[in-house]
DNA sequence: CGGTAGAATATTTTT
DNA sequence: TATTCTACCG
């Protein structure tokens, strides 16, 4: 346990070294921002502060779970898992949950998504017979969410005068309506979204000072990465609990801040200058990633923006290879060519696959690239999009356990009282809803009273009711016992399983796998030594969309959005859809805030490479169901031509003759590293030459072998039995396997 | 109440 | 196009 700062260069090392009073790290990509915040945290720890008294806030709870292991790691310390780490979102559930009565919420509140949120809010525009254009459920959303995230409740909101006046002017008078409540339902509900853990966070501060003393002091240095994401709450909690000791170190970077439209504003970065009286600023500007040509490419767009802190980002590695640009016909021929192109470098290059990402703008154009990359058995990996806790079988079981834990969560009722179907239908739902308001409790609270005798229905609809009412008596019964045995009872008890496979259509069996998963996943959670309550459960679920089995000797190729590809880094970086209108987007082009957003976006993007970046666009691309066309990019003409070289692409025909290929020259020569492109295995269906007793490998079951082919319908389905998992059957269509024998 | 067919809607990005 | 919502009939 020593210090060594020796591979640190003179600024990183003061960065990590001045540890007393507000410190303002800005760190350019690329320029060892991780290293500095762990050295810092590990230096503090060093220096004996106890890490219970740091508060280190990221940008995502998988960051932070890295991050301690490697504090761990240096300190050799048993106690730096103490560190408060971990999302602003997590840190203050935490808190809440603790702090909750005092809110009037109690500790096993539920977090609602966003997807909750617009339900509930679209139930609400429903019942006030408003026009559904004019309250669109979505826009409605985001609007509360703005004001959360600005500090206006929906208190607040009702006498704010200009608010109003603007609302009417807009013919949205029922806005402040609608606002109250839906956090009226959400309190009943006893649920949070995401934006009230960090508004309620604020409020509990504001009107406790005795708690706000208690916070402060606990934590005596606080470090918060990637502020130019912060928003205006989240600011000003940290205003809040930093008063005391003004310890506060804030890291970031300016010109990668992309979340605006989530309320963040890089100018609190630039005024926590005047915040504070004494800030310390260190400049990170050496990219220790990139090439130079790199780095070159990407100053020579960032400098299109006016609104920024000035800084020179340089690298001093080798020059490396131009910007490739190159120019597709179409989507299909984008994301088809571009496999193909991946799929020689690992071939014939011997380069692994996990060397390649493929970043877009939008979730949409992953799958272009999905089909290419799967017709040519390359492993791939997509984040985000749909993530598994978003699909709807498991959001129904996940509801039932929600509702374990909080009985009067109205959203969860709602959503499984008549799934699977039993009887209980839209009316009579409306009519709990209805007495449960009237006497001001929640729907559970009705059912579960002699109240539920006054609900006006029929004997039938009334015996499906006590039923349910029973069922879920012996489901609460259950809250004690370990996570899978409780879901094991909840498939018996409810039936969902049996159901789904009663109608074994392609997208039932899906969803039996997918709720198998989750099975398996709670099983493992159930084997935890502490933390493995069904409330851990559901609040690590809620929080951490990332439940990635740290399984890192997996190679695959990365497909994601920009936004989450910030803080990572590939050797070669694909970026796709570089059209106007796509990227930047429609929307942001009018007004220069978002189009200045947009070009961050693109800068973000840049510069994840370490050797090369390739960028495309497609002339013709498929959106919305119908063909649009459209330009290159002009974001590409903003690079300094120095660093860029053209390309198109030559294909009469979408079937990709091979005497229709080549490459055309329009700047320089060529020098992919791939030039010889071949044809293309034809056929889209997806029957897969298959053998019974072959040997496959599955990305989630394992080892396997196939039992049974069932080609009918131009489906395949096979039957497989899993070594760990027992016998499953899947579609090739959506099944990510490989045979191995 | 349940199921289905046809309509409506969405494509910016996420804790 | 893909998914989710609504209206209507059995």
């Amino acid at each position: 346990m020593h210090n060594n700062f020796s591979q640190l260069n003179s600024e990183q090392k003061k960065a990590v070294t001045h540890t007393e009073g507000p410190v303002m790290i800005i760190a350019g990509p690329g320029s060892g921002k991780t290293r500095v915040i762990t050295e810092r945290i590990a230096h503090l720890i060093q220096l004996e502060i106890p890490p219970q008294n740091i508060l280190a806030l990221t940008f995502t709870n998988k960051a932070a779970k890295a991050m301690k292991n490697r504090i761990h790691k240096i300190t050799e310390n048993a106690n730096a898992f103490s560190i408060w780490m971990g999302t602003f979102h997590s840190i203050f559930a935490k808190i809440l949950r603790k702090e909750s009565h005092i809110m009037g919420y109690t500790p096993y509140f539920t977090i609602y998504d966003n997807e909750d949120s617009v339900k509930i809010i679209r139930r609400i525009i429903k019942e006030f017979n408003l026009d559904k254009d004019m309250y669109n459920a979505k826009y409605v959303f985001a609007r509360i969410s703005f004001m959360k995230n600005n500090l206006v409740d929906s208190k607040q909101y009702n006498i704010d005068q200009d608010l109003i006046k603007q609302d009417l002017i807009n013919k949205r008078e029922e806005f402040k309506n609608i606002y109250t409540k839906y956090c009226n339902e959400c309190h009943t509900s006893n649920a949070m979204d995401f934006d009230d853990l960090l508004l309620k966070t604020h409020e509990l501060f504001k009107q406790n000072k005795n708690i706000l003393e208690y916070y402060q002091s606990i934590f005596k240095y606080i470090l918060i990465d990637e502020y130019q994401d912060t928003n205006k709450v989240q600011d000003a909690i940290i205003k809040q609990i930093g008063r005391k000791y003004q310890n506060v170190c804030i890291v970031g970077d300016d010109s990668q801040s992309i979340y605006s439209f989530r309320g963040a504003n890089i100018n609190n970065m630039l005024n926590f200058k005047m915040f504070y009286k004494s800030v310390k600023e260190f400049k990170l500007e050496q990219n220790y990633r990139s090439t130079q040509n790199i780095v070159n490419a990407a100053n020579s767009l960032i400098a299109h923006n006016k609104n920024k802190i000035e800084k020179t980002i340089f690298s001093e590695n080798e020059n490396g290879n131009k910007i490739k640009i190159l120019k597709y016909a179409n989507d299909r021929e984008e994301g088809d060519q571009i496999s193909d192109i991946i799929a020689k470098n690992i071939v014939k290059n011997k380069k692994k696959a996990s060397e390649y990402a493929i970043l877009y703008r939008t979730n949409s154009q992953s799958k272009v690239l999905e089909d290419g990359l799967r017709k040519r058995e390359i492993n791939y990996k997509i984040f985000g999009g749909l993530s598994f806790y978003q699909r709807k079988e498991i959001k129904d079981v996940m509801a039932y356990l929600k509702l374990i834990i909080n009985n009067n969560d109205n959203e969860s009722l709602i959503r499984i009282i008549n799934y699977p179907t039993r009887g209980i239908g839209p009316t009579t739902i409306e009519r709990i809803r209805k007495t449960s308001e009237k006497k001001n409790q929640s729907m559970w609270q009705t059912l579960n009273s002699p109240l539920i005798e006054e609900i006006n229905v029929q004997k039938k609809t009334k015996n499906h009711l006590t039923d349910f009412v029973q069922m879920m008596k012996k489901l609460l019964q259950l809250i004690d016992n370990n996570v899978f045995e409780i879901i094991e009872e909840l498939i018996i008890l409810t039936n969902i399983i049996q159901k789904l496979k009663e109608d074994p259509t392609d997208e039932n069996i899906n969803r039996v796998n997918n709720i198998g998963e989750l099975v398996n996943s709670m099983k493992m959670f159930a084997e935890r030594k502490k933390n493995n309550t069904l409330l851990d459960f559901i609040n690590e679920v809620s929080l951490d969309e990332s439940k990635d089995d740290e399984k890192t000797s997996q190679d695959y190729v990365s497909l994601m959005t920009i936004h989450q590809s910030k803080g990572l880094e590939f050797p070669y970086i694909y970026i796709v859809g570089l059209e106007t209108g796509l990227f930047p987007s429609q929307k942001s082009i009018q007004e220069s805030r978002l189009l200045e957003e947009e070009r961050r976006l693109f800068y973000v993007a840049i510069t994840r490479a370490i050797n090369q970046v390739i960028v495309s666009h497609a002339k013709n691309r498929f959106r919305f169901g119908t063909i649009t066309q459209s330009e290159k990019s002009f974001f590409i003409d903003e690079i300094n031509p120095l660093f860029i070289e053209e390309l198109t692409y030559k294909s009469k025909s979408i079937s990709l003759n091979k005497k229709n290929q080549e490459w055309k020259k329009i700047k320089t020569p060529p020098k992919l590293e791939n030039r010889n492109l071949r044809k293309i295995t034809k056929g889209i269906s997806h029957i897969i030459d298959l053998n019974i007793n072959q040997k496959i490998i599955h990305n989630i079951f394992g080892e396997g072998i196939i039992k049974k082919i069932d080609n009918s319908n131009g489906n395949q389905k096979i039957t497989v039995l899993f070594v760990k998992n027992g016998e499953k059957v899947l579609l090739t269509k959506f099944a990510k396997f490989k045979i191995i024998s």
